[in-house]
DNA sequence: TGCCTACCGTTAATCCAATCACAGCCGTTT
DNA sequence: AAACGGCTGTGATTGGATTAACGGTAGGCA
């Protein structure tokens, strides 16, 4: 029943493939800057650790194919991501928690071109609340709900402690987040409709040294 | 040809399940904390969002089977768990580059009992070398390698600036580090026989951001 | 004590992602 | 201009991980 042949109707790209849509992009930017105009998929990926096969499957998946045998046009292909991965008119994020984590997420961002912006931070530490942390301005966390509607907020980083995530949950969804990064160690039940990204860091490291025992 | 009995051959774990796991593990703390003494599949599941099935499997793989039909016996598990996880001495690790990032996973890890041990940081700002920062002693870079090797550092956790991680990859490699979880956003690469764990921050919050413009 | 419910452990099937294999084509070279 | 080499795009295959299906059994209750 799926099968007409609407290119309209995108199939939902895999994870990973976005994932590593975005990891091309910024090496793009990199190419670009540079002053490279080509790139062959082998080079793409060598950079990344994978296979050639599979940067041109991403390619493919996401209906690109190069007019040339000199290798993907650096330039039109970075467009042609940005056309999967960004908004038209970009995106506005907001982040809980105007920690240290919070802090390096933002920083991070400082000079990457990028459609995403961090509009609000929201806390409650009054040495914070009202000034401009990191080049953001910080709410206090009473306020979030309309804070975020006023600014348009459709994605939350979420770094506030463990201990006080679960009371977030009704105001994000109240908010009409869509998407949530979640640094909190407590999994969350958000509505099905709200996307979610866990990201334990001490999840993380104990897989690490998991994987890092193999071998003896 | 491994088919024989021998129960020491271990079968490699699904990286998933490690993952999960180590989220199970702290949420029994959690439970343990709260006196309770036994939990159904069902709950632990609905804790994390997943499914009964999805415990009850990632169980089965490590070999763990409850004696009772009063659901798992939450201290058994968590220390079975942990034959699992851990190392038997423990594991220590080192950070690179000691900005804002580094101190919030420092800092996360105050309180959490656990056999992983920051014991060594790295930077090269005077203002922190020799300092001790978030509780751990801070070391210049230049010393990196003696210093690990001194401090028996197995896994490294990377944050330093993008732009100078690709020199890391020398020294970490010569130092005996078994593990890297790789906050930079430049791939790097590291020989075979170490595990890399990427880890950056734009890309997901891109897949965030992507995923949740779903349904318009 | 004997059914009944509910939960556990495991096998089988499904789904998603990565890899293999190959056909087609452009540019180059002789 | 003809043969070659190398790169791209894609069907087919493999592999890994999740979900479904089911037999077995302990504990509750009449």
């Amino acid at each position: 029943m799926s099968t007409d042949a609407a290119h309209t109707a995108a199939k939902r790209l895999p994870e990973r493939t976005i994932e590593r849509l975005s990891e091309y992009r910024r090496m793009l930017l990199e190419c670009l800057k540079q002053g490279r105009t080509h790139i062959y998929s082998h080079e793409l990926a060598s950079m990344h650790g994978i296979t050639a096969v599979q940067v041109r499957r991403d390619l493919m998946l996401i209906g690109f194919s190069s007019d040339t045998k000199k290798g993907y046009d650096v330039e039109v292909l970075i467009d042609f991501i940005g056309t999967i991965l960004d908004s038209p008119d970009g995106l506005n994020v907001g982040i809980i928690g105007m920690g240290n984590l919070a802090q390096a997420v933002t920083h991070y961002f400082n000079g990457k071109r990028s459609k995403l912006r961090i509009t609000a931070a929201f806390d409650v530490d009054p040495h914070k609340v009202g000034k401009t942390v990191a080049g953001v301005p910080c709410y206090h966390m009473d306020t979030f709900v309309e804070t975020s509607l006023k600014h348009n907020i459709r994605v939350i980083i979420l770094t506030s402690p463990s201990s006080v995530a679960a009371g977030m949950v009704e105001p994000i969804t109240r908010a009409g987040v869509r998407g949530v990064l979640n640094f909190t160690s407590t999994p969350l039940n958000f509505p099905e409709d709200i996307y979610v990204e866990d990201y334990d860091i001490i999840t993380l490291l104990e897989k690490v040294a998991y994987f890092s025992k193999e071998g003896e």
